[in-house]
RNA sequence: CAAGUAAGCCGGGUGACCGCCCUCUUUUGGCAAGAUGCCAGAGGGGGAGGAAAGUCCGAGCUCCACCGGGCAGGAUGCUGGGUAACGCCCAGGAGGGGUGACCCUACGGAAAGUGCCACAGAAACAUACCGGCCCGCUCAGUGCGGACUAAGGGUGAAAUGGUGAGGUAAGAGCUCACCAGCGGCCGGGUGACCGGUCGGCUGGGCAAACCCCAUCCGGAGCAAGACCGAAUAGGAGGACGGCAAGGACGCCCGGCCUGUCCUCGGGUUGGUCGCUUGAGGUGGCGGGUAACUGCCAUCCUAGAUAGAUGGUCACCACUUGACCAGAAGCAGGAUGAAGGCUUCGGCCGUAAACUGCUCUCUGUCAAGUACAGAACUCGGCUUACAGGCUUGCUUGGCUA
RNA sequence: CGGGGUGUAGCGCAGCCUGGUUAGCGCGCAUGGUUUGGGACCAUGAGGUCGGCGGUUCAAAUCCGCCCACCCCGA
């Protein structure tokens, strides 16, 4: 994903904090909040309770990964943070756990129509 | 072959598809439009380490108007050399450890001064508890008083040179020999120091206690610093004004420079440069024991900024484990088969089936492949690290 | 990038500067007493790699060096 794409402002990062909903399973928490754009922006977040430089840009670069390879809705700021979990986990269940979020966020491209538009509406 | 020791090196590979950062090209498309610029695409090239780490030292670079002196503070500490510099490196000396190859050392000064040395012990810096020996009195092996002594005992981490002989009332460097230490002289070495000789006999430890001596050190750090853009109100109060205040760690002094300083309040958190050509790498020929260095040739090798190298699959390599099959080795089988030699007493000579073990080699399957991610740049140090490779040397065993 | 601090019994702390003689205090814990019983109180007791490794010293929680973990501050 290009420049374009990634969140790269603290601002942009404390709008999505604050304005955003959360959904969180053992691996990662995910946050985001529509842009109003006709794209998405992402933002990883790997703390450093997580471990060193190496374990923290290996989780980044997984979860750009994954998001890349699974298809959303358009229009949404989304924020990944890891939580201690997903240290030891591999990429399939990272995937996994991103695609359940994803579902239960109803970002995730095979919802409906009509269902994306009521929670909007909402 | 085994164990060790020193030096050095590597630290997964190949391919396919998708994706990221930088850069170049473009008669590809769009926007704006004189060159040009912005966005997207296509094609080419490049893209983490030996420690990129910890941030423990040293420098470059940038800014703080500037210069000099002193105090305080900090660092280093055998000698010589290397280096831009260093707390680093090389060579050497001394001391210590190891059978050895080799390794380790904060290794200046304790007759400049101050301080400390618990407990024990008579005594820890100047001393005499037990003891030894002599004299006198008492008296029949006891006691008292006085003088000498530091060999022996005991305490301690440490007790005032050690061993032997002479000597003496008993002893003592009191005398002598050797050893250790100190000082002078001579010789060698740039030097630390070493060797020789002579002398008088000497008289603890701690400076990673204060300290003394020698050498070095202005401060802050790429969020340095420069430019463009945006935003706010270029604001309020106070101090002192050439005898004042301030001038980049702290304090003092001298010169020099200047309206300076303090408090409160307000705005910004965007972009470009700095930003990778450098005490640079590689090779050759010289100098030097070496660290290192001179000349010549040649190469350009990451520049991100929520921070670029990843994901999936296949094959190979390595390690570990399991299992079965085969090969190999060892043990049983073997109280000596077959066979051979014979002086007829004996002697020589171990093949296989089968069973068990080893786990050396081949095959199959599974798991794993360390430590760790550039952030201004270099030189070091320290710490972490699966596994593997090369060379020299040492010790021990076996064979010839 | 720069600077500072902490680590000692289950918990919170002292001792470190100026090395030594028993590493101590409070709460908690165990046992006993007191009470009809509990609490409170009294008495006794257990519990320590002094964060780790190395060095200096006769002797280190203390001095020095390296490392680990946690916390804080400034630009």
């Amino acid at each position: 994903m290009g420049k374009g794409e990634r969140l790269r402002k603290d601002s942009q990062f404390a709008n999505v904090r604050t304005q955003g909903r959360a959904w969180a399973c053992e691996f990662v928490v995910l946050k985001a909040v529509p842009n109003g754009l006709g794209w998405n922006r992402y933002g990883f977040v790997t703390s450093k309770r997580l471990g060193n430089a190496v374990v923290r840009n290996r989780l980044k670069r997984l979860f750009r990964e994954i998001v890349r390879s699974i298809p959303t809705e358009s229009g949404w700021d989304m924020v990944y943070i890891a939580r201690n979990g997903a240290k030891t986990a591999n990429y399939q269940q990272l995937g996994a756990a991103v695609t359940r979020l994803l579902r239960r966020a109803q970002i995730l491209a095979d919802v409906s129509e009509a269902k994306r538009v009521g929670r909007i509406q909402e």
